[in-house]
RNA sequence: GGGCGGAUAGCUCAGCGGAAGAGCACCUGCCUUACAAGCAGGGGGUCACAGGUUCGAACCCUGUUUCGCCCA
């Protein structure tokens, strides 16, 4: 292989490179936790995602900075697991193959819970493994060997050892309370998963007869047909207006029903009327006010959404909207319905299928979350947990502060089966790891498990130490718990962050990551969330296809800042393949010039030229940079400050700079030295590159022959300059005057109209009394590549005072005059204008310079230097005036 | 109702106390043996508004407007 010839062809093709080099990183072990290595552990878990999903942006997104982070810190010569997986997504994969199978006119009921469960099973078998590859297309670099599932035989027996843990601690109960359902999936719902959104709806005013006497009173409703279920009317106990009602009797329209008017907190004395329908079947708030108040809930609306038999004949059956219609019917009829206003509130809708949810008494079973909730703020607030950006922490604290107990039983047939068993004869609930064969009370073998399944997210909650094998004692878990980094999307920091730290907290004792980095949404241009209903959706395999994982894995480094929303659009990622492709060409340079150039050591600092020190002192600067980014998880600033380094630095001026020597112009000593110079800055440069573009620059590290055979992680990240050879690699004023000239001189043939072929014979300098000799020398000793870059003959200095060289175009700059030396094609016409414009600019400049140096108060309390530099500007901008001055004199006579 | 974040070039965003930056777009000139998927040059901004702190504010503070999220 080494001694092959090493070429790159024209243009840079991803598709061949990215297939081959992920089978390589993967056959050579690259992506393996070592449970045996003395190196310190970096320890990651993937946020799974639902093993029914295809990879989205957000995906690409979240796994590309977990790739970034461990391929970094391999380099760094860290133990790296990450450990990937999938989740079971109880209602998403259930309603897929409940989709699959009624396209074959088969419903679950048919099958039953047994044979649909395996049909799941078969389901997961056949497509499952879908958003695996596309991870692994994106060169996600996981421990594959390590692939958990959240319903896997191990994960499972963790789910039951927690939740028996919790039952018998009092942590665990079952109760019948108001919960979130939804409709159409038929389940149970956490508060998390119903999205708020704010409608538009109708506020009716409904007149409630006195019993006992003429007249009535005015309830406020959105949601008529509840009204069925009304128990109570309630007025809050200061409403000084409405508390004479107290202890009165209504009769609630339709369902003719006689209820007392109480007083409860609850009511907000604002709304409506003050006087609010007590419904605790159908209402959370008057669920409470219901259990405080001792009142019946009376349920009117079944789990369908449909109306039931207590809802009377004249509704039953009828769906809640229909329902709805009926019943400002008949109130209207009555004359009970005194008006009716547009209203704009909150209504829950299901986050799987966006159905309305409805509130539900139904007996379900709860985790408390207080208890768990308290160590995990503790653990944040200690700094034991980072989270970054820290913005975060307080959404964090507010949402653990406030929390609320957790539904966790579905009415799903896909998930853990919940373990408790109830005993038909003594009513017991036997709780158990094992599944028992009797009551554990009374003995009884009667005995039926509860058909209900748990919220995948309590599943999710163990992800950190049940993948590692916990309840068991293993190798994994004591090497690599606690982790040490999180990477996911603020959406579920609620979801999956906050219980992780709880259940971590209370079953390890100990925080299952230290560090949380908390990134943002991937949108579209328009700042759109990305959804198929919008149409506005980037999928990342069709870039990936077109581009190559490397540009897209490119953009979205590039584009991450800390605390803000990614806007993401086709056109930024061309800019990061053109990047891939400029690379790729400047290494064909470099490549084409090594002549098999190993990297070694540098040359003595006597040996090399300015822009050969300066390009090694900048690799080292960026180098320290990207180190420092990459550890306080400033991926965009890393990926752009190479980016930067790349294109504007190596390729626009260093390569170019450096083709002479390469070429043999000056001498074979200066060529050999060039190419060490030349390895060394791609070697390191490359390294620094790949957790970004993995792909790309292991492809050219292993055409460039660096390695010698081994991989660029196996080499690891490039060691910082000695103190010593930084020194050696000292250059005066780096770069600066060089560049500074050039582009003067570009300028100046740019306004002349020069071709870019045409050589000027001749380039005068006259340099300003306060440039220093430095500057002289490095104009001098440059002189070759000012010509080089500037198509110029010579470079001559003139003393200051001399006549003005006709014929000729002037600018300023710093260390002082540039004239160019254009002969009869000069239009003095133009110089002059031209002249006059940066006068102008130089007096106003002028102006201010004296104004800040005449402020007694800028002079006492500005720090000295400041002063210094302004009174430094001034002299320069009176030498420059004089200059631009003399010039135009000279030019007019 | 409570909280968080944004408002800087035409667009997307950096900068967060010492003279306004990048990429894309735009204009001009170039196929210069790594790259026209490129090179060189250029135009373009009362840094949302109003106050305040400061010698000095895009940057810190207080309001206002406005957009977007989260929670209730």
């Amino acid at each position: 292989m080494a001694s092959s010839k090493r070429t790159l062809g024209k243009t840079y093709d991803p598709a061949p490179i990215e297939g081959k080099w992920y089978r390589c990183w993967n056959d050579r072990g690259m992506f393996r936790g070592q449970i045996d290595s003395k190196k310190p552990h970096f320890s990651v878990v993937i946020p799974p995602p639902n093993v029914t999903g295809s990879l989205h942006m957000g995906h690409a997104l979240n796994n590309t900075l977990q790739d970034i982070s461990c391929r970094f810190m391999r380099m760094c010569g860290f133990n790296v697991l990450w450990l990937p997986g999938t989740d079971h997504a109880g209602i998403a994969t259930q309603n897929v193959v409940e989709k699959y199978l009624s396209s074959q006119g088969i419903s679950r009921h048919d099958l039953g819970r047994e044979r649909f469960v395996e049909q799941i099973w078969e389901w997961k078998k056949e497509y499952g493994g879908r958003i695996i590859n596309q991870l692994k297309r994106l060169g996600a670099s996981c421990d594959w060997d390590r692939e958990r599932f959240t319903m896997d035989e191990g994960l499972s027996r963790a789910v039951r050892a927690v939740f028996v843990r919790l039952y018998k601690e009092g942590l665990i109960y079952r109760g019948n309370y108001i919960v979130n359902w939804c409709p159409r999936c038929l389940t149970a719902l956490s508060d998390l998963e119903v999205e708020h959104r704010d409608e538009m709806g109708v506020l009716y005013h409904v007149r409630y007869p006195f019993v006992e006497s003429d007249g009535h009173i005015i309830v406020a409703t959105t949601r008529p047909e509840t009204i069925l279920g009304d128990v109570a009317v309630a007025v809050h106990p200061r409403d000084e207006k409405n508390r004479a009602l107290v202890g009165r009797k209504v009769r609630v329209p339709v369902a003719g029903r006689v209820v007392p008017v109480i007083e409860d907190m609850m009511v907000d004395p604002g709304f409506g009327t003050g006087l609010v329908k007590i419904t605790p079947a159908h209402d959370p708030n008057d669920f409470l006010v219901g259990q405080r108040h001792g009142l019946e809930a009376i349920q009117v609306i079944d789990e369908h959404g449909a109306m039931n038999r207590e809802a009377g004949p004249l509704f039953e059956g009828m769906d809640r909207i229909e329902a709805r219609k009926k019943m400002l019917f008949l109130l209207e009829e009555e004359g009970l319905l005194e008006k009716a206003e547009d209203h704009e509130h909150a209504i829950g809708h299901c986050y799987r299928c966006s159905a309305v949810i409805e509130p539900y008494l139904s007996e379900q079973w709860f985790v408390k979350a207080a208890p768990l909730a308290a160590p995990g703020i503790e653990a944040v607030r200690e700094g034991r947990i980072r989270i970054i950006p820290d913005q975060w922490v307080g959404t964090y604290n507010n949402w653990m502060e406030n929390i609320r107990d957790w539904c966790i039983s579905r009415q799903l047939w896909w998930g853990h089966r919940i373990p408790a068993w109830t005993c038909e004869d003594c009513g017991h609930v036997t709780v158990s790891e094992e599944d028992p064969d009797r009551c554990e009370s009374c003995g009884s073998t009667r005995i039926l498990q509860d058909e209900d399944v748990l919220d995948t997210w309590f599943s999710s909650a163990l992800w950190p130490f049940s993948t590692l094998g916990w309840p068991d004692d293993t190798q994994d878990l004591r090497t690599f718990y606690p982790t040490s980094l999180l990477v996911t999307g603020f959406d579920i920091l609620f979801f999956w962050v906050a219980r992780m730290i709880m259940m971590g907290l209370k079953f390890m004792q100990e925080e299952p990551f230290s560090d949380v980095y908390i990134h943002a949404l991937v949108r579209d241009e328009q700042g759109q969330k990305m959804s198929k209903s919008k149409g506005n959706v980037i999928d990342p395999l069709e870039i990936i296809d077109e581009f190559g994982a490397d540009s897209l894995r490119m953009t979205l480094a590039s584009l991450t800042i800390q605390g803000r929303d990614i806007f993401l659009s086709p056109e930024r990622i061309e800019s990061s393949r053109l990047f891939m492709n400029k690379l790729w060409n400047a290494s064909k340079l470099a490549l084409g010039n090594l002549e098999g150039q190993e990297v070694a050591n540098l040359p003595g600092s006597a040996s090399l030229r300015q822009h050969d020190r300066w390009i090694i002192r900048r690799v080292n600067e960026v180098n320290e940079q990207v180190l420092d980014h990459l550890k306080g998880y400033f991926y965009g600033e890393a990926a752009r400050t190479l980016y930067q380094f790349v294109w504007n630095e190596l390729c626009d001026w260093y390569l170019e700079m450096a083709k002479p020597a390469l070429r043999g112009e000056e001498g074979g000593k200066r060529q050999t030295d060039t190419r060490i110079v030349l390895a060394r800055v791609f070697d390191s440069t490359i390294r620094m590159l790949h957790p970004f573009i993995p792909f790309l620059t292991e492809e050219l590290w292993e055409t460039f022959g660096f390695g010698k055979g081994s991989l660029i992680e196996e080499q690891g990240w490039p060691e910082l300059l000695s103190p010593e050879t930084r020194t050696a690699m000292e250059v005066f004023e780096p770069m600066d005057v060089f560049q500074e000239l050039v582009r003067s001189i570009r300028n100046l043939r740019a306004e002349a109209r020069l071709h870019p072929q045409q050589e000027v014979p001749e380039v005068i300098v006259v340099l300003s009394d306060s440039a220093v000799n430095e500057v002289g020398e490095v104009i001098d000793s440059n002189s070759d590549l000012v010509g080089l870059l500037c198509r110029v003959g010579e470079i001559r200095f003139m003393q200051k005072g001399s006549p003005r060289p006709s014929g000729s175009l002037m600018s300023v700059t710093g260390f002082g005059e540039v004239f160019l030396v254009v002969g009869h094609i000069l239009d003095i016409k133009a110089e002059m204008a031209r002249l006059s414009t940066e006068l102008e600019k130089a007096r106003r400049d002028l102006a201010r310079s004296e104004k800040k140096l005449a402020d007694p108060s800028f002079l006492s309390r500005a720090p000295g230097e400041i002063v210094e530099k302004e009174r430094e500007r001034l002299t320069q901008t009176e030498e420059k005036i004089k200059v631009i001055e003399r010039n135009m004199e000279s030019l007019a006579g």
